[in-house]
DNA sequence: CCACGGCCTGATTC
DNA sequence: AGAATCAGGCCGT
């Protein structure tokens, strides 16, 4: 069926572009679980279409197509920078995930590349998440605090968790064991919210802000990393270092409540266009396809 | 409060 | 070939 949207959805940079790492491609087509149904989703030029288990609402609600996203772009692209990124990445949105997933998954992320960070949490899935048939093969649902919490650290390590491994393990006790009610974050304020992740072993700002904007409905958060870091201070300092901080303190007051949005935006412009990419170095991706 | 080094691991670079 | 460097940070000092 076809998921009707105002303007057409960036699937490949919003599903695959560092804010989630389980969605495989198969052709054209992307691949993933959502809640314990599998999910094909595909653009489309009048919007999304999807196959397979998962109800449409719950498409909607993870691709977020009830905001008023034409409208937050129109307000973004006041600034020029952002005006030209939003022309070429239009339909790139930001995701409504699992709070407990994407608290994972930014775990796993600290410190790490894309590439491992797809395969510890494919690893993580396959041995602890619960099967999920689907025309596509059998998929696997993402595995639950408790079932994580049940691993030992020798096992998350020889998963290639390395250092990550306790962080991981306590977290998943503490979530598991009730000290921190997730999906409650969903209706607390950013601030709240993101003291309360501070406080979990392995997660600290940027981290913290990813699940806030990636999954707890905070739209003012606004994760910096190294490319957003290089990329702010790059277009809006005339290249000045400065420290994360301080860039958060910038969007915080630049965008309000729809920084992170534009972060994405900056992030996509920073690591495709190469802003602030380091010299002599190539756009990460551009080297994993080999010719044979 | 801030700066700094160390850290699992695997791919890439030198 | 084998040693550095790096990758979407966090933690402890």
């Amino acid at each position: 069926m076809i998921v009707k949207t105002a303007s057409p959805v960036l699937l490949r940079a919003t599903l695959r572009g560092g804010q989630a790492f389980r969605w495989r491609e198969h052709g054209d087509a992307f691949v993933g679980v959502l809640g314990d149904r599998p999910v094909l989703l595909r653009e489309h030029p009048k919007g999304v279409e999807m196959e397979g288990a998962a109800p449409e609402a719950t498409v909607r609600e993870y691709l977020r197509l009830g905001d008023p996203y034409e409208r937050d772009l129109e307000a973004l692209a006041a600034d020029p920078f952002l005006a030209q990124a939003i022309t070429a990445y239009r339909g790139l949105r930001v995701l409504r995930q699992d709070p407990w997933e994407c608290l994972v998954a930014f775990i796993t992320s600290a410190n790490n590349n894309v590439v491992r960070i797809e395969g510890l949490l494919d690893r993580l899935s396959l041995r602890a998440g619960d099967r999920v048939p689907s025309p596509w093969g059998t998929l696997r649902a993402f595995p639950g605090p408790e079932a994580v919490a049940r691993l030992r650290e020798t096992t998350l390590r020889s998963m290639g968790y390395g250092y990550r491994a306790p962080y991981l393990r306590e977290t998943a006790r503490r979530i598991a064991g009730g000290d921190l009610d997730l999906a409650a974050l969903r209706t607390a304020p950013y601030p709240e919210a993101h003291a309360a992740l501070l406080a979990l072993p392995g997660v600290g700002p940027k981290v913290a802000d990813c699940v806030c904007l990636f999954s707890l409905d905070k739209g003012e958060a606004f994760p910096v990393d190294v490319w957003i870091d290089r990329v702010v201070s790059e277009v809006y300092f005339g290249g000045a270092p400065l420290k994360p901080r301080e860039v958060q303190a910038f969007a915080r007051e630049r965008w309000g409540a729809r920084a992170g949005l534009a972060q994405q935006f900056l992030f996509h412009a920073a690591r495709l266009q190469g802003i602030g990419a380091r010299e002599g170095r190539r756009a990460p991706g551009s080297g994993e396809h080999r010719e044979p």
